[in-house]
DNA sequence: GCCGTTTTCGGCCCGACTGTTTTCAGTCG
């Protein structure tokens, strides 16, 4: 079982929990516990193979879900889930999740009229049952009435990508307004999640009235879910549900800690400032003395952090997972920024599925300040995208040649190539090639739903073969579209230190691929990353700002990263290894 | 269920908004 398996099992225990009106903090302590879970960098049921009693160690697990663990590891299922699932019919979940559904109502329709599908809801709030119940009213059926319609929207969550353009024309919409002083988007958008649930955006204006107005204009006309005094939410046609927020100038810095989250770390934070005599909110720190609340700062976010003894954090790291503990150590990282890649290790060309010439690629990446640029396009397997064979390949590589001497500064084209890993283990190319390249991403795109263990061999073999350099987007995982391989990425990272190769953080919005949690595994591995756009076109060689935002919430310097070195240095890192096995 | 500079019990972050209420529960972030 993967630890997201687990921590699925842990969130749906806690959801049945709370549709019981359990203890509310024992139902959190199953969320915490399934977080500290996707967090773990480490597998789940490797610790348990290796050592049970290390689960306990780690924050937020405590004895009961460590042997839940331990017990789902041995035998795949959970007994109590078992129990709890005979007793609620699942389906009261969906409900659950209608906005503005929470717990307490979902069991009232529940336990009143007997419903536990979207659809008897749908067909008891047209027959006017609902309002019928105590708490319930007109207004509450028609919301779940549109509620019902909305939820499979509602639920999906969006590509940062896609969240960062609707970002650009907002920003754009109410920057037509004078009365806006200061203006800043929050939330997991400015953590720089891979997805995006809904969008804050903070405001300080002379006119709340005004901004809101204005604000009810954005794209068409959205619908208008909530308006008080400062606060107002909104849904687009798309789905997206943008909350605004008008905050006194005094206040800026604490409202936007507060919605820039996370969550988790907030709690962290509050408790902090409780144990120093101190309460946090949204519009400031204050001293508490008696009765009396005196404020202490919330102009800057710095401010904030500041009055807590604390270092202003990179919202990225925001997520209750290391921050704090670096914080006290002093350690925490230097964020990798754009500016420190020095060339890209990943892009195609219309020799297969790329739309731009080998000639285009390289000037658009001279263009953006790159010093190097590897040709990786597809091997022959994959036969969609036209890839290329030995006598295509080398023909390929001998243009890079004669482009690398024609060129005068000090950009250059490296010999590359995505070499499928085939379905029966080995390479789609014959080892005297490979040897001839710069450059060698290995790659799954084939048998991809093999088992563990297969999976898992195909990919080992890669990173022993002495001349792969890179396994490229490791688990294949599409967001939203496609689950990850069965990988058995503990056993990746120890060939891939072993071995001295590289892991690729794929920046295309739809991939990052490894993940944050893994990057920072691999970090802890010692194993160099190579953020690489995978660009299929010149404009998409700017996909790298996505990959440096997910390097950052792994935690990532610039020395954690193998592109921003030059050439040379990199040459070297990745040839060491591979020279001491060509030795013997 | 978790956790401990208030440590084995008794806490557990905090405020806005809505709808159905005559003072507040539920939901959300």
């Amino acid at each position: 079982m993967t630890n997201s398996q687990i921590a699925d099992v842990f969130e749906l225990v806690a959801d049945l929990l709370e549709f019981q009106d359990e203890n509310p903090f024992r139902v959190r302590a199953y969320r915490n516990g399934a977080r500290a879970i996707r967090n773990l960098g480490d597998s789940v049921a490797a610790i348990v193979q290796d050592d049970p009693k290390r689960l306990q160690q780690v924050e937020g697990i405590g004895k009961a879900v460590a042997e839940k663990c331990e017990v789902l590891v041995r035998t795949g299922e959970l007994p109590q889930l078992k129990k709890l699932q005979d007793e609620i019919p699942e389906s009261v979940l969906s409900i659950m999740r209608i906005p503005g559904m929470g717990p307490k109502k979902t069991a009232a329709v529940y336990h009143e009229l007997g419903i536990a599908t979207l659809d008897d809801l749908r067909t008891a709030c047209q027959q006017g049952r609902i309002q019928a119940i105590k708490g319930f009213g007109k207004k509450t059926e028609q919301t779940i009435l549109s509620g019902i319609d909305l939820a499979a929207v509602a639920e999906q969550r969006i590509y940062w990508a896609t969240a960062d353009e609707i970002v650009e024309q907002l920003r754009q919409h109410l920057g037509e307004l004078t009365e806006i002083q200061q203006l800043e988007f929050a939330g997991s958008y400015r953590r720089g999640r891979e997805t995006v649930g809904d969008l804050d955006v903070l405001v300080v204006a002379s006119r709340a009235d005004q901004v809101m107005d204005h604000f009810a204009r954005f794209s068409g006309s959205p619908k208008v879910m909530a308006r008080g005094d400062t606060k107002m939410s909104i849904r687009i046609a798309s789905g997206l549900q943008i909350d605004l927020r008008i905050v006194p100038p005094e206040s800026f810095g604490a409202a936007l800690q507060y919605f820039t989250g996370s969550k988790e770390h907030n709690v962290v934070l509050r408790t902090r400032a409780k144990q120093r005599g101190l309460k946090i909110n949204e519009y400031g720190v204050y001293r508490v003395e008696g009765d009396q609340e005196k404020y202490v700062a919330g102009q800057r976010e710095q401010d904030v952090y500041a009055a807590l003894d604390l270092p202003w954090f990179p919202p990225e790291l925001r997520e209750a997972r290391h921050e704090f503990a670096w914080a006290e150590t002093g350690d925490l990282p230097e964020l990798i920024r754009w500016e420190d890649i020095q060339g890209d290790l990943h892009a195609h060309t219309d020799e297969t599925d790329g739309r731009n010439s080998l000639d285009e690629m390289a000037e658009a990446a001279q263009d953006r300040g790159l010093k190097y640029l590897a040709i990786t396009d597809h091997s022959k397997r994959v036969s969609m995208a036209g890839g290329l064979d030995e006598r295509r390949l080398l023909d390929q590589w001998e243009r890079i040649d004669r482009w690398n001497e024609r060129a005068s500064g000090e950009f250059r084209l490296l010999k590359g190539i995505e070499c499928d890993i085939l379905e029966k283990g080995g390479l789609d190319l014959p080892d005297d090639v490979l040897a001839q390249a710069d450059w060698v991403l290995a790659s799954i795109h084939y048998g991809q739903r093999q088992p563990r263990e297969q999976i898992t061999a195909r990919i080992l073999e890669a990173i022993r073969h002495p001349h792969v350099s890179a396994i490229a987007h490791p688990t294949g995982r599409l967001i939203n579209q496609r689950p990850p391989y069965d990988v058995d990425l503990d056993a990746v990272f120890a060939a891939a230190r072993q071995h001295g190769k590289l892991l690729e953080l794929n920046a295309n919005p739809m991939r990052l691929d490894l993940d944050d949690v893994f990057c920072a595994a691999a970090k802890s591995h010692g194993i160099p990353i190579a953020i690489n756009t995978d660009a299929h076109s010149v404009e998409s060689l700017d996909l790298m700002r996505y990959g440096i935002l997910q390097a950052r919430r792994a935690g990532l310097t610039k020395a954690d990263v193998a592109n921003t070195r030059t050439w040379t240095e990199l040459k070297k890192m990745i040839g060491g290894k591979q020279r001491k096995k060509r030795g013997k």
